[in-house]
DNA sequence: ATGCCTCAGCTCCTGAGA
């Protein structure tokens, strides 16, 4: 079973390299953020004549989640049921039997304002919300745009971003914190190259530089860690005409052995 | 560095992203 999460930065624009990407990687299950589209917009029938099901949370203008699965999504919930937020930024669902988180975490903007207050009560809201989750569902995928690098390892310059977004220490002690609950980075799980990162700034060569952070995620619950059989970030569609900014992650996990 | 690039929208500039 692969499951893959996936920042596209505008599925109006995106939909062509998201149907190529599915046809080359036939996942079971891709979460997508930032939409950035009204759910009336939203092109069910595109992702059905592919042979996938969807199910989809959007907004105008920013946010946006959705879940494009193979198998039917049951139990679907829109946004943290505790915190009540006018952004789209989560959808959650069980497939194959997995409760399938997927999120798009805010971006924080900078420490002190307002959207980093609104970060941190929302990173609060989510972790009340996933260890409530697990209670119910042991085996658990929390999987999307985090917006936070774990440490200075997911990061192309950690001098020069100390403490800046993405990368200070309150934002990293809620992802531990999250991480605590019972899950695990599926990504360092596995030997990975150095200077792994999942998102490149547009401007200034980022990604031919490769001046990049690792802030798309894949966390799995201890029930699933076993079952981890790799977990990589596919640079290929960063390197498109018009890409999106982040890259895809995409974990393998064997089939259940009972 | 108040910069760089990309996207949406009350679109020829601005806000936001990261």
């Amino acid at each position: 079973m692969k499951l893959a999460t996936w920042n596209i930065n505008s599925l109006n624009v995106r939909l062509p390299q998201v149907l190529d990407w599915l046809k080359a990687n036939p996942v079971d299950v891709l979460a997508l953020q930032e939409l950035k589209l009204t759910d009336d917009k939203f092109p069910a029938q595109a992702f059905s004549d592919a042979g996938y099901q969807a199910q989809w949370f959007g907004q105008k203008t920013y946010n946006g989640v959705a879940l494009i699965t193979h198998a039917p999504a049951r139990d679907v919930v829109k946004n943290i049921p505790v915190f009540s937020d006018v952004m789209a930024r989560v959808i959650a669902a069980t497939v194959d039997g997995i409760r399938v988180i997927g999120a798009y975490f805010p971006n924080g903007q900078e420490p002190g304002s307002d959207k980093f207050d609104y970060k941190m009560n929302w990173l609060k809201g989510l972790r009340d919300w996933v260890r409530q989750e697990l209670q119910v569902h042991p085996e658990l995928v929390l999987m999307g745009d985090f917006n936070i690098t774990f440490d200075d390892a997911d990061v192309w310059d950690p001098v020069a971003l100390h403490e800046t977004i993405h990368c200070t220490e309150e934002e990293r002690y809620h992802l531990r914190a999250l991480v605590a609950l019972g899950l695990c980075d599926s990504f360092r799980l596995f030997a990975q190259s150095e200077k792994s990162y999942s998102w490149w700034d547009y401007r200034d060569f980022g990604f031919r530089r490769n001046r990049g952070l690792r802030i798309d995620h894949i966390l799995v619950s201890q029930a699933l860690q076993e079952r981890c059989l790799s977990c990589a970030i596919d640079k290929a569609p960063r390197k498109n005409e018009r890409p999106s900014d982040h890259a895809p992650v995409v974990l393998t996990l064997a089939c259940p052995t009972n």
